[in-house]
RNA sequence: GGGGGCGUAGCUCAACUGGUUAGAGUACCAGCCUGUCACGCUGGUUGUUGCGGGUUCGAGUCCCGUCGCUCUCGCCA
């Protein structure tokens, strides 16, 4: 009755519909649930599309050929669609209005007793999820997260590839490069005691693609970088949509960026339509009003400076820090005059749980000021701070003062803690923006050395003339970031391709001309043979799947991902190695002893 | 590398201040049930309380060590 080509199946379980009533089909898939009433078995059977409910007959001889129907259990059967009766339809399920009469079932594949739930949610700790992650993966959410996944990566390639860009693979054995990130090493057996290292991210050779004329690259490219992980952070590995554009400035490369998001986000997302352009934002105006070079836009709060009005108080907290070259930084939240005292004194525990040393907060409420602090105010201070906050009756002024960078930090966390608590985040929208001109470079506070603050491959605005003349703490670089609700998605950067420029830029930071040539010898060599002007960006592809699929936890789109510690606990990665490999590979093993 | 938290049944969790035979839900097993859809009902099994040591008449509980997991800071040009 079946062909050859039907052995297992004639249909997926998901795609049965009215249409199919009273043909026959063969469907396989895992078991559900199952449902036995004594004279009658309900079971649910589920493939990649959704379920099918079976019912079995107790005249069938197979009804008693099993001795359980243990859940996961992968089954066939073959049976004719019919149509439920209508009380019996159930609207929860796509298939709910057919079901399938069991006229024959094979087993394909038993089940032990699983280690948890897959059909109910239930709970367990993410190691044995991660242990079982096979079975994680048949769960309804991170099932659909990876095809998802799936989708998205498909759709920037189709886009990509539509405004003209050419998909390349770069080496995933080359060497280790002397910044950033540590990297994963690869010992050579061909040549003793030395190591390749896996790419950090393609930067050199897509710069280098750059260089051989094919002016639109892109790659979806695996990045190894051995650092510990945070929420957003898996380690060891993550993709990038790495791109690079020859004949570029900064806002040709916005434009294409734009358009992509533009067109994937308005496809995957369930929050509404978002726009081109995005907006800009310096970044020392988004330390500023956000204290995050990474600001989540949905967040209403807006820090202000008021540095000036307190340089002369006699609030001496406040003077003092001014006159000592700090900053007095003010956020204004509206009505929540009426928050119980215990509010208050919890936020500025938080407060100082981020380093602050305290809190200052005026309440305006009822025409009148409370706060610990208003008595050191004068009346032209506290008009002058009603003047800037535009500060309406009912609303509370929050004071953080310090050197720049912590206040900045502090106050930051404080405009997050906030609008957490307060819930005024708008959680159903993205909000992206651009981050731009980023400090070429930035003191390096222990050892006094003027260091790069980014990418040192970054073209510092203004080009040779502004490397020779200015301060290099006030070189600024074609350097942005593109951040969607505090996510940062990538930074990017229009490249330095003059070798003189690079070796000046090099030189400020100190590293001389020896160094570079023998650490970046291959990229920089190859400018000297006609190097176009270029720049490029590398959008995280984990976090954005991440942002359309609204996880909060990276590990939740990538189907099998390391845990905290970097191993891979179902294939027990990493792990030791014979003898006879280490031989071969010339290596000996020191193991430091724990110290204690 | 630093700091915090956790470790009890296959899984999730409970067990007061150290006190009787370590419980519940779920899974699993057996039985009943012909329209359920997280089916229901009845009964049952499941434990080296992570591991090792100590204090005590008595330790899941307190102490020390160790292992594992987790969050966080450092780190992530």
């Amino acid at each position: 009755m079946f062909k050859e080509s039907q052995r297992y199946r004639t249909i997926y379980c998901g795609k049965i519909s009215k249409n199919d009533i009273d043909k026959t089909v063969k469907v396989s898939g895992w078991v559900h649930s199952v449902r036995d009433h004594g004279g009658i078995i309900f079971i649910d059977l589920r493939d990649k599309t959704g379920l099918v409910q079976i019912v079995i007959d107790p005249k069938r001889d197979f009804y008693k050929t099993l001795e359980h129907w243990r859940l996961e259990t992968v089954i066939c059967f073959a049976g004719k669609v019919v149509e439920r009766s209508v009380e019996s339809v159930n609207p929860k399920l796509a298939t709910g209005e057919i079901e399938i009469v069991a006229d024959e079932m094979e087993i394909l594949g038993e089940a032990e007793i699983i280690p948890f739930q897959i059909a109910k949610d239930d709970k367990c700790s993410e190691a044995i999820r991660l242990k079982h992650r096979f079975l994680d993966l048949r769960r309804e959410k991170l099932k659909n997260n990876i095809l998802l996944r799936g989708a998205i990566i498909s759709e920037i390639r189709k886009k990509m590839i539509d405004i003209g860009f050419t998909e390349f693979q770069t080496p995933i054995l080359t060497s280790s490069s002397p910044e950033g990130a540590r990297d994963y090493l690869v010992p050579s057996r061909l040549h003793p005691g030395k190591f390749y290292a896996l790419p950090q991210a393609p930067q050199q050779f897509k710069q280098l693609l750059m260089v051989a004329g094919f002016d639109k690259y892109f790659q979806i490219a695996p990045c190894f970088r051995d650092e510990d992980a945070r929420a957003d952070r898996s380690p060891g590995e993550f993709y990038q949509l790495d791109v690079e554009m020859s004949f570029v400035t900064q806002e040709d490369i916005f434009s294409a960026m734009e358009e992509l998001f533009v067109h994937v986000f308005n496809k995957y997302s369930k929050k509404g339509v978002i726009e081109a352009p995005f907006i800009r934002i310096p970044y020392e105006e988004s330390m500023l009003k956000y204290g995050t070079d990474k600001p989540d836009l949905r967040n209403p709060l807006i820090i202000q400076d008021v540095s000036e009005v307190f340089k002369n108080s006699k609030f001496n907290a406040f003077s003092g820090t001014v006159k000592k070259g700090g900053v007095v930084r003010a956020l204004k939240v509206e009505n929540i005059a009426d928050k119980p005292r215990s509010f208050f004194d919890s936020m500025v525990k938080y407060a100082q749980s981020e380093g602050s040393k305290g809190l200052a907060y005026i309440i305006f409420q009822n025409g009148k000021e409370r706060s610990p602090i208003v008595k050191f105010l004068s009346d032209k201070e506290l008009s002058s701070v009603k003047s800037i906050t535009g500060v309406k009756d009912g609303d509370v002024v929050f004071f953080v003062a310090d050197k720049e960078k912590n206040a900045n930090n502090i106050a930051g966390a404080v405009r997050t803690e906030l609008a957490n608590r307060l819930d005024i985040i708008n959680k159903d929208c993205y909000k992206f923006c651009w981050i731009t001109d980023f400090p070429m470079f930035e003191k390096d506070e222990d050892a006094g050395q003027v260091i790069f603050s980014h990418n040192p491959f970054s073209m510092p605005q203004g080009g040779m003339k502004d490397l020779l003349e200015k301060n290099p703490l006030d070189v600024y670089a074609y350097q942005y970031d593109i951040v969607c609700n505090g996510v940062e998605l990538s930074s990017g950067a229009i490249r330095n391709h003059k070798p003189e420029i690079m070796y000046k830029a090099f030189e400020i930071a100190g590293y001389d001309k020896r160094v570079v040539n023998e650490k970046f010898g291959g990229m920089i060599n190859a400018f000297k043979y006609g190097a176009p002007p270029h720049g490029g960006i590398a959008p995280g592809v984990d976090r954005i799947v991440m942002l359309l699929a609204d996880e909060p936890n990276i590990r939740e789109v990538i189907a099998f991902p390391f845990n905290q510690q970097a191993q891979d606990l179902m294939m027990s990665a990493p792990n030791s190695v014979s003898e006879r490999q280490l031989k071969e590979l010339s290596i000996k093993l020191d193991i430091p002893k724990k110290s204690k």
